[in-house]
DNA sequence: GACAACCTGACC
DNA sequence: GGTCAGGTTGTC
């Protein structure tokens, strides 16, 4: 489901209950075949402190005090909610994470794409070497230079690839090529120095702007509090297809680039 | 670069 | 019944 502005979202609001606690009991209620729930999981991960959770490309890393880190990616519907002491487990409900002080946390996954990996430092700096720049950290020349050479043909396909830059997926990649009025299946070699620093300064602006509203909810994303983010409203092209330009009202279009759904307006986007 | 795979549910 | 879904990975 979430990208960027969705998992910051939760990893700010994990951050604020989570840091510093001690994971005082693990439940267990389905295995996933991503999830290993195995006794020496849940053995591993009991007992210990939870120092910080950060945040890289669509991963959460829960930083803990044994030199381990509990990572997490939640993919196109895992989710992270908070519960009181007499909740009842739902459907898609795979554990429940009891903290010191009372809190209780719950990680569900409908389609069980998500995953938590426990992993060492060294495993875990390896993942992280894999990302591209973090796209609200760098200046906009940083990315527009990630754009260059990315071993690909379209930007829409290279926006994805999160080696070439972190965090972005479908719907922001949308987005960003609307508000640069740049068409998704455009070959990156004809972009100009120019394109692609619009680029860049769209990618930031609209990440930056869904992040203020605690990201979009499609289709199923919750925050931590079971609360949609508000920026689907604020969409303009992605699943407005059929609909109206917000600029010249020519109909949006939708296709298929590298298997994904893209949106665009055939007339301001080229 | 295309395509299938992982899985469940919503919608036409 | 078929198609599609905020992601990623592996195989032609």
């Amino acid at each position: 489901m979430p990208e960027l502005p969705e998992v910051e979202t939760i990893r700010y609001q994990l951050a604020l209950r989570l840091e510093g606690t001690k994971i005082e009991d693990i439940v267990i209620w389905k295995t996933g075949r991503e999830t290993p729930v195995g006794r020496e999981f849940v053995q591993s991960l009991i007992g210990r402190k939870i120092q910080t959770i950060e945040r890289r490309a669509k991963l959460l890393i829960w930083r803990l005090d044994d030199d381990r880190a509990l990572t997490a990616h939640l993919k196109m519907t895992g989710r992270f909610v908070f519960v009181n002491t007499d909740y009842q487990p739902a459907k898609h409900d795979r554990m429940l994470f009891q903290l010191s002080g009372g809190t209780r946390l719950v990680w569900a996954d409908m389609r069980q794409f998500g995953f938590l990996r426990l992993v060492d430092q060294e495993t875990l700096d390896c993942i992280l070497d894999m990302y591209g720049p973090e796209p609200l950290e760098v200046e906009p020349a940083v990315l527009a230079e990630r754009l260059v050479k990315p071993g690909t043909r379209k930007v829409k396909v290279a926006l994805l690839n999160q080696e070439v830059i972190a965090g972005v997926g479908n719907i922001y990649a949308d987005e960003a090529c609307f508000r640069a009025g740049i068409h998704p299946t455009r070959n990156l070699g004809s972009l100009k120095q120019d394109d692609r620093l619009r680029l860049a300064q769209a990618i930031q602006e609209v990440l930056r702007e869904s992040l203020a509203r605690k990201g979009t909810s499609a289709r199923q994303y919750v925050d931590t509090m079971g609360s949609r983010g508000a920026f689907k409203d604020f969409l303009r092209v992605y699943a407005r297809a059929k609909q109206p330009c917000l600029i010249c009202q020519t109909p949006i279009e939708k296709i298929l680039v590298g298997q994904r759904g893209t949106h665009f307006c055939p007339v301001c986007q080229r």
